[in-house]
DNA sequence: CGGGCCTGATATACATCAGGCCCGGTGCGGTATT
């Protein structure tokens, strides 16, 4: 048997293993099919990186993000490690055909689930030795796959083409849904073992808010606040005009964050956001995945969640330290209703795509320029599920309802009298798991004053650079 | 879905209301073109 610890030593210098790390590990090094998740996003790349140092062949991993990818590459070659490469369009031409040609020098080599499904990329894979394949931030098959970014269901004919190698998925996300997709997804005629460690976060206090006036609670939340804090909004417009508001009564910067900004953009914002030179983000969901700042004091959503799964992303952003945090949610009647109609609308994206049903490739053709992206990959993927449209009308009603129970849950959260952190424990199915704690949530221990700021915090002076940018950002529309 | 806003009709000189319209998230990709 091999000494994991002694590996630990040796590759990344640590004398002991964090929670879920050596279960996971050891289950791989067995040969076991395995599905790890763990709360906070710190550790779960040791968790591929460790046993793929052990075995002879090469890893690949999937990840969703650009960015993400680019961080753990990053982070590898800090390490020394020199033989890691990321597929993805920021390789150029001829970069990415040298690279294709050179695949099987890498030990660790990062894609999209999109670019392994170019049929260029995948024969190249065909004839790799995997030793591990890694689909990490493995919900996104879940959230993600069975509208916005379909190539995630993909993933289990790209196992099966390349003969089922050891897998792991990883996420910090496990309710019964999620689990359910990946099971039917990743590991569907295997057995595999399950590692599932609490979502419970015992130093972020929750707490919701119903206000009519939130700027006006934002105002007076903030004005007595020096920490770093990320808000969260359901609508991009939103977000940059309170960004605007906030950055002129505030003595430190606002910024905001959403899809529409561009890639320098958002590196630039991320950046000093994470060196504190932006004090506070006003943020899409777009914001968070794969970002490590240790410092967030507060999360506040300025709009109601879509579903718990994401208001525990996203809330879980805040004390990555261990520190005393704080999650608010800001709800007014209504809020939920941007939701169910972003879910209506892909919704009928795909109804709009069922006209098509008994049309010859040549009639489809002439189509072709008037259907969005998604549906131009969902016919990508009708084609190669040989036209099966019985199960795909299934699936678009059955997804529809799900995502609006989820939104429907998240709006029992927010009334409900009971122990918020329960509730949250309760949703991720961990029933057995009962919390008591002093600092607990609004409806548990409302008279505990929450004291989460820094003694010794120092206000830094506003970056005037870039409450410009922003201003040239508001008068450019 | 549903709140907010504009428009036009009504009925009568200033306001009210019905009806229509608008708006809203997440990212891969090598799309074709100035």
């Amino acid at each position: 048997m091999i000494d994991t610890k002694e590996a630990l030593k040796k590759y990344f210098g640590f004398d002991s293993f964090k929670i879920g790390q050596k279960e996971t590990i050891d289950s791989i090094l067995r040969g076991a099919d395995t599905f790890t998740v763990l709360p906070t996003g710190t550790g779960k790349s040791l968790c591929y990186q460790l046993p793929s140092y052990l075995m002879s062949g090469q890893t690949v991993i999937v990840s969703p993000l650009i960015s993400l990818m680019e961080d753990q590459v990053s982070q590898l070659r800090q390490m020394g490690e020199k033989s890691v490469i990321a597929i993805n369009s920021t390789l150029d031409f001829s970069t990415k055909k040298y690279v294709l040609a050179h695949l099987k020098e890498f030990k660790f080599i990062f894609i999209s689930p999109e670019a392994l499904n170019q049929e260029e990329v995948f024969n190249v894979f065909k004839r790799l030795n995997i030793s591990l394949f890694v689909i990490d931030e493995a919900h996104c098959i879940s959230e993600w796959g069975h509208d916005f970014r379909p190539s995630y269901l993909q993933l289990k004919e790209n196992l099966n083409q390349l003969n089922q190698p050891l897998t792991l998925a990883l996420t910090a996300t496990a309710t019964e849904t999620v689990k359910k997709d990946i099971e039917q997804e990743l590991f569907a005629t295997r057995d595999f073992n399950e590692f599932i460690y609490s979502v419970n976060r015992e130093n972020i206090y929750y707490q919701v808010e119903e206000c009519e006036d939130k700027v006006e609670y934002l105002k007076q939340f903030l004005l007595t606040k020096n920490s770093p804090g990320i808000i969260y909004f359901s609508s991009k417009k939103e977000a940059e005009r309170v960004a605007m508001l906030l950055n002129e009564i505030l003595p430190y910067s606002v910024a905001f964050y959403h899809g529409d900004l561009s890639g320098a953009d958002r590196i630039k914002i991320q950046q000093q956001f994470i060196h504190d030179e932006i004090r506070i983000l006003c943020a899409t969901s777009a914001f968070g995945m794969g970002v490590n700042k240790e410092n967030i004091r507060f999360v506040i959503h300025y709009h109601l969640p879509d579903s718990l799964e994401n208001y525990v992303q996203e809330s879980g952003r805040a004390g990555r330290d261990g520190k005393q945090s704080i999650s608010i949610i800001l709800y007014q009647k209504g809020d939920e209703r941007i939701h169910y109609y972003l879910q209506d609308e892909s919704y009928h994206q795909k109804k709009d795509l069922l006209f098509l049903k008994g049309k010859t490739k040549e009639d489809l053709k002439k189509y072709d320029n008037s259907l969005t992206d998604i549906q131009k990959k969902w016919l990508n993927m009708l084609e190669k599920n040989n036209w099966n449209w019985e199960k795909f009308e299934q699936n678009l009603n059955s997804k529809q309802f799900e995502k609006r129970t989820k939104t429907q849950k998240m709006g029992f959260y927010i009334e409900n009298k009971s122990c918020r952190r329960q509730s949250i424990i309760n949703y991720f199915n961990n029933h057995y798991e009962k919390v008591s704690q002093e600092i607990c949530c609004d409806n548990c221990t409302p008279d505990k004053i929450i004291n989460f700021e820094e003694k010794d915090g120092t206000i830094l002076k506003k970056e005037p650079f870039n409450s410009k940018e922003l201003l040239k950002k508001l008068f450019l529309i």
